[in-house]
DNA sequence: CTAATTATTGTAATTTGGACAATAATTTAA
DNA sequence: TTAAATTATTGTCCAAATTACAATAATTAG
């Protein structure tokens, strides 16, 4: 076994890497960056960068993402850690994944730093990223299907006003299989949700009723220990 | 906004911190060393050290808990990183945490390196521990928690044979909640389980029948997708 | 042999789940 | 203006799961 000075331990960094899930046109999708720099350039990334030695993750996580992408105060959950050995070719680099729900609709990117492109990239259509970041992805991934089946979080991707058929198609999308849609309303009875007189724009047929998410109810749900919602 | 040089960064420590449940005497044990070094000499803390620069996290998991404990070759799970700026008085150190299930009679733990003890704690007794593992063993207990509701781990921590009543316990334990014996059976009926001719010994009542966890049919119903528990 | 104790199984009412049918509201085309 | 097309919404029936509780079984201690 050998042995190595106190002081050699402390030669690696860490890094964030800020997965962002958002959901339009039927899919749920992340938002990942084009690197416009060494190494990996040119290839589409999960936003992410080293973290200051004195810097806490959660606030790295929400510094490194608002440098790449403009997006601000998105308060992020940590996932998983992956640290291979050679997974950064510069040097011994960790890194802590982090990940959050939002609307699309509701914020603008915008690429700066050394992000030469952002996109909202679709689960269904992902290419070769950079690093091992198809691996964290998916991993993530894995992780919030879990997520959305124990807690209603879905409605963090959802518009702030859906159609119950809308909500469906989320948890289809996620969870790669067809719900019955009688039996699906039946299921998502104990969920608060608030009905709107307002109905669907401009399809062609029967326009279906909005729903919101009643976040006051929820709360309150969740104060008595009441909350009991399995998808 | 400060800039720093890409080596700054180089500068940080990881380290691994093995959290073990096991079972026994009616309640869940977490194994804990006694500290013999600074920081925290004397306390209480999850088997824990650095990771070396050039080595991998899930096999320097099994490095250190060997190291200080004797316990070999024990396959872990990772649940969270912890890295508060001044959790370690010594410098920069992210801790990934690790955990596994064992049976603890079937293991002789001893304490070695700069572990001067070792010991099965109940997490309803635990000590104030050496850094933030007081936070780190909550938090990953919780994590336990949830993934006992949704796979048959807790054999993992059960002994190899067990009475219906043990295993409930089990759960009673964990969730904090007492439930109904008829309505348990029902309830994991659907856990392969293998009946022994085999009755519990030394009690003053009738004694129950033993159990053991059907490993193969267990993996077949997974291979078959046909899983379906939910405590 | 009987009481005490815990294990195990059963029952009946209620709730939930899944397959599918019926009805409602809207647009489009004739 | 009206019927057809399309999707939304609600209802029904039966099977399965859940719950509370009761009944029976096997053992030990006296």
């Amino acid at each position: 076994m050998y042995r190595i000075d106190f002081n050699d331990f402390f030669t690696s960094a860490f890094s964030v890497d800020c997965i962002l899930f958002g959901y339009s046109e039927g899919e749920i999708k992340a938002l990942l960056i084009k690197r416009a720099v060494q190494p990996f350039e040119n290839l589409w990334a999960i936003p992410g960068d080293l973290i200051y030695p004195d810097e806490d993750l959660e606030q790295a996580a929400e510094r490194v993402l608002f440098e790449l992408t403009g997006l601000n105060n998105i308060a992020m959950h940590q996932s998983q850690t992956f640290g291979k050995p050679n997974r950064h070719p510069q040097g011994r680099v960790i890194t802590i994944s982090y990940f959050a729900l939002l609307r699309i609709e509701d914020f603008e990117v915008k690429a700066s730093s050394w992000a030469g492109d952002v996109q909202w990239v679709s689960l269904k259509n992902m290419p070769d990223l950079a690093f091992d970041h198809n691996h964290i992805l998916n991993s993530t991934f894995e992780m919030l299907k879990l997520k959305l089946q124990n807690e209603p979080i879905c409605f963090d991707m959802l518009p702030e006003r859906f159609t119950l058929n809308e909500f469906q198609q989320l948890y289809e999308f996620a969870m790669d299989q067809a719900f019955d849609k009688a039996n699906f309303r039946k299921k998502i009875k104990n969920i608060p949700l608030i009905a709107h007189d307002e109905k669907q724009q401009n399809v062609k047929h029967r326009p279906a009723k909005l729903f919101s998410f009643d976040k006051d109810a929820y709360h309150e749900i969740i104060r008595q220990n009441r909350y009991t919602f399995k998808m």
